[in-house]
DNA sequence: TGTCCGATTGGT
DNA sequence: CCAATCGGACAG
């Protein structure tokens, strides 16, 4: 059976339920360059105005993330620190402020590709680690910019789909990272992790607040 | 227009 | 631990 590309209806669901059900689809994205696939295995949700760890936060919408308070299904993708981007997927009810963070893939299918993109050389499976385990290293690898923000991940060339046979493995709940600014939002427990994947983000919070 | 700062990364 | 690097958010 061939993979099944994630459906509108997926992204619209609640979005705590979407984030941990992201783990473990993959993400394609089919440029000039190649296609390139990577297996998603660290998440987190940002939800809603209460959310002080969100550009949602306040209900305050601006040109950088009215995409977040439109319609699920669609890429959200922001610059952080002047020269990265981030990747998130647009969930939930339409004006409701939602999306999930794509923190880490683990490489599926372009390796060349992405070592090409990231400037690095050693793709062994050591060195391999670093292409993906980030949310703007992967933005790097997939060739993920500001351009791709609104796209409509239903369409056919930045997309999520569902891997026939599916693995089985271990979800862990744990604090976000980087966000201590946000108050007591900070230790809602909303980052997903596929626990034991060595792409995952090496954290002293890999566990519940 | 001016100031402040970040859902990060890579090097020391 | 710390600097890089600049668009975005907001105050004035």
């Amino acid at each position: 059976m061939a993979p099944a590309k994630l459906t509108r209806e997926f992204y619209e669901r609640d979005t705590l339920l979407v984030a941990r059900e992201l783990l473990g689809t993959h993400l394609v994205h089919v440029s000039a360059e190649g296609r390139v696939v990577g297996k998603v295995v660290e998440v987190e949700a940002y939800i809603g105005p209460d959310d002080a760890a969100s550009h949602g936060y306040g209900n305050r919408m601006t040109r950088r993330n009215q995409v977040m308070f439109g319609p699920a299904g669609y890429a959200y993708i922001y610059q952080i620190y002047g020269m990265y981007y981030c990747l998130n997927v647009v969930t939930g009810k339409n004006n409701s402020p939602e999306a999930v963070l794509i923190r880490a893939v683990e490489p599926v299918e372009g390796v060349e590709i992405m070592a090409k993109r990231r400037g690095l050389v050693d793709i062994s499976e050591k060195g391999a680690i670093r292409l993906t385990n980030g949310p703007s290293k992967l933005c790097r690898a997939f060739a993920l910019d500001k351009s791709l923000s609104g796209a409509d991940l239903c369409g056919d060339d930045l997309y999520f789909s569902d891997p026939h046979p599916s693995e089985t493995f271990e979800i862990r709940a744990t604090r976000r990272i980087n966000v201590d600014y946000a108050g007591a939002s900070s230790d809602l427990p909303w980052r997903f992790i596929v626990v034991g994947n060595r792409f995952v983000t090496p954290h002293k919070f890999n566990r519940l607040p």
